[in-house]
Formats: C-alpha cells, structure tokens, sequence
DNA sequence: GAGTGGTCTAGACCACGGG
DNA sequence: CCGTGGTCTAGACCACTCC
C-alpha cells in the first residue's frame, strides 16, 4: 500500500482498479455490518490518506457505491450508509373493502395502520394521454383522457407517483373529474356508468429515474424506480382506466396474491 | 460558450454545473430521437472541444447518462445510445398447463414462441437457506433447504436468475432433488407428496445488482433489477416452496393478471 | 498504428451548513 | 469559521480493438 506507483498507471499487476479495489474494501465493511445503516464513512480526506491514493480516485470509489444506492453523500457533513425501509404496496386495492374513514382512500388507511402519516395531493386534467396509455385505453389518435394525479406522501416525503387515466367520452361530468378523494371508490362510480371493472392486467417496468421523476419525488442517487401499469377491464373486455404508478425501490415492495384458477386443478 | 472561464468555478452565474448541462443537451436528444437508441454518440474528446472543457468535465457528463442507463460505452469504439429490449415474463407458471414439448419448461416455451432461442442450465443444492427464505418456508434455524437454481439465456445472453427453495424434509427423494427439468411440472410433484401448492404470494422488490449479480448477469452500469420472491402454499396454508428471480430491468417487464374476487362484487 | 475510453496525479476554487 | 463534498483544469500513461 505503499510502494512507489508511477503517475496514471492504473491497473498494474492486481487486475483491479484501485478506486474498485478501494470500493470492495468499504463495501465488503457495509454487506458484513461493520459499517451499520446510517453511520458515517471515512471523510474523502481520510481514505485518501489512507489508501494514499488521491482525492479524485477516491471519489471515483464513493462515486460507485453511491450508484450501486449503498451510499449517500449528506453535504457539507460527509457519506452515509443508505438506510432502506420499505412499505408494502398493494396494487389490488379496488377489489378490496372501501376504507372506514370517508377521508382516507385505501393507500392511506392502510400506511395509516402501519403507524404513518400519509398525504396527498390530487389533481386532475384533461389530456392527449401518452402513446402508451393511449393503447392501453384503446383509444384512437386524437381522442381525450381524464387524468386524476396524485402525489403521496408518508411522514412528510414524496412516496409515489399515481396517475389514473380514464376516457374521457366514459367519465366525463361524472365525479371522476372533481379534483377530490372519491369516497365511494373509483369502481363505484365506473359501474353506475355501466361500466365496472372487474379485471386488471399490471405490467412492471424497472429502470432508473429520468430526472424530472428523481426531482419529484426527492430521489438520491443509485435508486431506481419501478413502473407499475394497471389495466382495467369490463366483463366484457372494454378498458376503463390505465393507472400509471412510478415507486421509488428503496421505499417499497410491490405485494400481490394469487390463487389456482378454478379450472386448472386438474 | 467560448467566453473565458476561471479555473475551478463551476456553477457559475447558471446554477447549473457544466457537466449537468452537457448531460442535458446529449439527453435531450436521445429523447427526442435526433440520437436513436444504437447510434454512436460524439467521442469524448469531440465533447470536449464542443463545449470547450477538459475531458475530464465530458466524462463526469458521459458518468451521469451512464448511470441513467441511457448510454452505453463499447471500448474502444465510443459511447452508444443504449438499445433496450423486454421480454413479457408472468409469474403466473405453475397454475398454467404445462408444455407440449417435453424438453422445455413454461418459461422457455413461451420465449420460444417469440421467436427467441431460450437455454438453461439447472444444479440442485442443500443448503441453509437464506434467512429471508428461511422465514418464507418457515423453517427454524439449521433446518435445511433444496434448492434448484436455473440460469436462464436467451439468444445465448444470461436473462435471470431463478432459484427455487423446497424444506428438504418434504422433497428428498423426490424428483425434485435432481439436476434436471421436471418435466411434468415441480406442482405435480409436490401434489404426489400430499403439498399441492394452491396458493402464492409475490413480493416485488426493486434495486441495484450486487457486483456478484452484474457480474453473473453481464449488466452493464445503469442496469437495475427486480427481485420477485414467489412463496407458494397449499390450501392448509403450509409453504412449501420459495421462488427467488433476479430480472435485469432492460430485459423484462413482469406480467399479472388479476381477477375480481368471487365474494368481494357487492 | 491510430484512436477510443479507462485510470490516475496534483492542484485549484467553490457552496454550504453545523458548531 | 472551518471542514465537508462538488466542480474543474491540465496533464499523463494504459489496454483494447478495429483497420
């Protein structure tokens, strides 16, 4: 660790990096617990001196643990182990129960029971939805969707982002366009329109972030997101909404239940 | 842009970094399509002369993109707009029929339909469990585990993880301790020995690859992944099998449908 | 061989927030 | 105020692969 090292001769006989070898060093401390969840790292001073490397590599190291979401730099005070909690997301709710609380849709009852404090925000509009909704809905170019995004907070911080899009020619002067909680349920309302979704098709997406979505919902670096695309059908086939969620993977786990369809025992 | 500049003065009057906005310009035009997904970006030091900054400051920009998984650097050919590519992959196998042909498990005849060319291999182990596993099967300490682990290729590129526990109390000497597809399905198997699976629950988690998975998985920086843990129950609710998936986000998009529950119409 | 990205040095100035 | 991480310069040598 102390030999003499000619300038930018990286790689040498150890076929590793040293800002690689540098970041295995704290990261095997990190996995083994001898660096715990929320406890500072070395300064990027320190672990210079230490590694006798300079600062620029040494931020090279820290660079990858912060991408790898096992570090976060709090500035001007130092690094960070990340700390990770994570609350179950369910994405049957509308087959479930309506919450008791007339206040509380079933997201907010339910984090509410874990002990948090859930908020959100509600807004609708009328909108050309994305291409992607657009099909989903199959709705021809052209053709308007309603809206209703919210942004859901727990304990203060951005938690997710919901946007449910229905047609606009199915919901229009219906309660759906009213930029409130609609106590009865989305579903409710869908059936007295005639038109009750009974089935749901998700699709889960993972990437990371772009950064409008890492800005909205306050994410750090090395936290990728995943999107969830809920599809809601008629008995008889014909899409009602299209709920696009973006979750922050350090802040939930997606949960779903499954039983044997009747016809398959065999 | 060619105005003279202090040394080590970055922000400026522009609140923006320098290499933030380089990043912004080359995102913006892989956004829009003027940079389509396989083109080769401008090289480093085309970038540099551009913008009139040391590479350096080019490659904390070209780090960023990286790390957003939009761009992909291809030694020593240049920097090139990530292709992405998902296959549809459902959970939903062992209450599907299984295939016709006898060689090919659910997952692999329905890549093979698509027109890809699925492979695997399989080994079987016993094992200590991982204590998250462990609490699915709800096993007590030292208890062991069977467990089948499957790397799955398609078109001769690794695509995911898949292993699955089973309490070796309740397997050994079954079918399922051995290194090869069960072709009529591990369900079958499981229902011979009394333990029908009927039941599942999926957690979804979201992250960043261990070094380890990267590497196992050839993912490039960028890449996040999903970790689907499939825990299966027969109809006395007793788990008997624990399903842990490593999907690569640019390769998969996870299916489900969902049904109305028959006593929740109201 | 030429040109690419990968690694590293040695230095500088800056913004920021806790003590 | 002081120490932290954030940004940037100006250079160097390397490994790799395509031509």
């Amino acid at each position: 660790m102390s030999e003499a090292r000619l300038v930018g001769m990286p790689p040498r006989s150890s076929a590793q990096a040293v800002y690689a070898q540098i970041a295995d060093d704290l990261r095997s401390q990190i996995d083994d617990g001898r660096l715990a969840p929320g406890e500072q790292l070395p300064t990027e001073q320190a672990l210079s001196d230490k590694f006798d490397v300079t600062r620029t590599t040494v931020r090279q190291a820290l660079t990858l643990l912060k991408n790898e979401g096992l570090v976060v730099p709090s500035r001007p005070r130092g690094y960070f182990v990340r700390k990770v909690q994570r609350s179950i997301f369910r994405p049957q709710a509308e087959f479930r129960p309506r919450p008791s609380s007339p206040e509380m849709d079933q997201w907010m009852e339910e984090q509410a029971q874990e002990g948090r404090v859930p908020s959100q925000t509600i807004t609708v509009e009328i909108v050309t939805p994305p291409p992607v909704v657009a099909s989903r809905l199959k709705l021809q170019e052209g053709e308007l969707a309603v809206v209703r995004r919210r942004v859901r907070y727990l304990d203060g911080e951005p938690f997710n982002l919901n946007d449910s899009y229905f047609p606009l020619g199915l919901v229009n002067n219906s309660e759906i366009v009213t930029p409130h909680d609609i106590q009865r349920g989305a579903n409710e309302v869908l059936s007295e329109l005639g038109a009750r979704q009974v089935r749901a098709i998700d699709e889960i997406e993972v990437r990371m972030p772009s950064p409008v979505e890492s800005d909205r919902l306050e994410l750090g670096p090395g936290v990728p997101v995943a999107v969830l695309r809920s599809t809601g059908y008629t008995k008889d086939g014909q899409p009602v909404r299209s709920v696009v969620t973006i979750l922050p993977g350090t802040r939930h786990v997606i949960m779903f239940e499954r039983d044997r369809p009747v016809d398959s025992g065999r």
